[in-house]
DNA sequence: AGTATGATTGCCT
DNA sequence: GGCAATCATACTG
């Protein structure tokens, strides 16, 4: 499938998005760090059923939804099939690729390395917020993605970060090596994910 | 490199 | 009231 095609299961969509990239208006980078939520997963907001907040996850695939996080950051994912479930996918790392200078400005002058770690600071740099919410990400608006035109990056598959509910469930997904990542080292490492030891 | 803490909004999963 | 798909800061090593 290709990268940007929104039919298929949240941990398909997931693992396809690595490599292609997310311009907002300016700025963007190449996505580094994905994680999977599908439906009947208790980790997902969509687990307890449509809320005001959650209801972009209950629509149409190909959508943003935009949440608030601890009360202070705003996180983006993106909503995946099955259509009406509430699956989708939290985009969690980016690789700055455009705009760095204004990415900086928008989060208090960050080292390129920390300017997209991690999906409070990717939403705060590309100033993503509820104007987002529910975007419908298959036409050019506000936020758009492209392919990438680079060769297929080697992709390593984790565990999830900051939940408690199936936090054994291998569905976080990253470039391998990459400088841009969130997370602790060890579950970022050259191997499979494992504890060093 | 890892660990602890407080900030703050919305829903109780 | 408690908790949450987080982050900056302030420590320790």
């Amino acid at each position: 499938m290709r990268a940007v095609d929104f039919s298929a299961a949240s941990i398909e969509v997931a693992r396809g998005l690595i490599g292609a990239s997310i311009f907002v208006a300016g700025v963007g980078g190449r996505i580094v760090e994905t994680e999977a939520y599908d439906e009947a997963d208790s980790a997902s907001h969509s687990f307890a059923g449509r809320t005001a907040r959650n209801a972009a996850m209950f629509g149409p695939p190909g959508r943003a939804y935009v949440y608030r996080s601890y009360g202070l950051h705003w996180c983006l994912n993106f909503v995946c099939m099955p259509a009406g479930h509430g699956a989708g996918v939290l985009i969690r790392a980016l690789e700055p690729l455009e705009g760095i200078a204004l990415m900086q400005r928008n989060r208090g002058a960050a080292r390129a390395s920390d300017l997209l770690r991690g999906p409070g600071r990717l939403a705060a740099a590309l100033r993503i917020d509820r104007q987002l919410d529910g975007l419908d990400l298959c036409r050019r608006g506000a936020l758009w993605l492209a392919e990438d035109g680079q060769d297929a990056p080697d992709i390593g598959q984790s565990v999830r970060i900051g939940i408690t509910r199936e936090s054994e469930r291998k569905l976080r997904f990253f470039v391998r090596g990459s400088r841009y990542l969130s997370g602790p080292a060890w579950l970022n490492g050259a191997g499979r994910a494992r504890r060093p030891g």
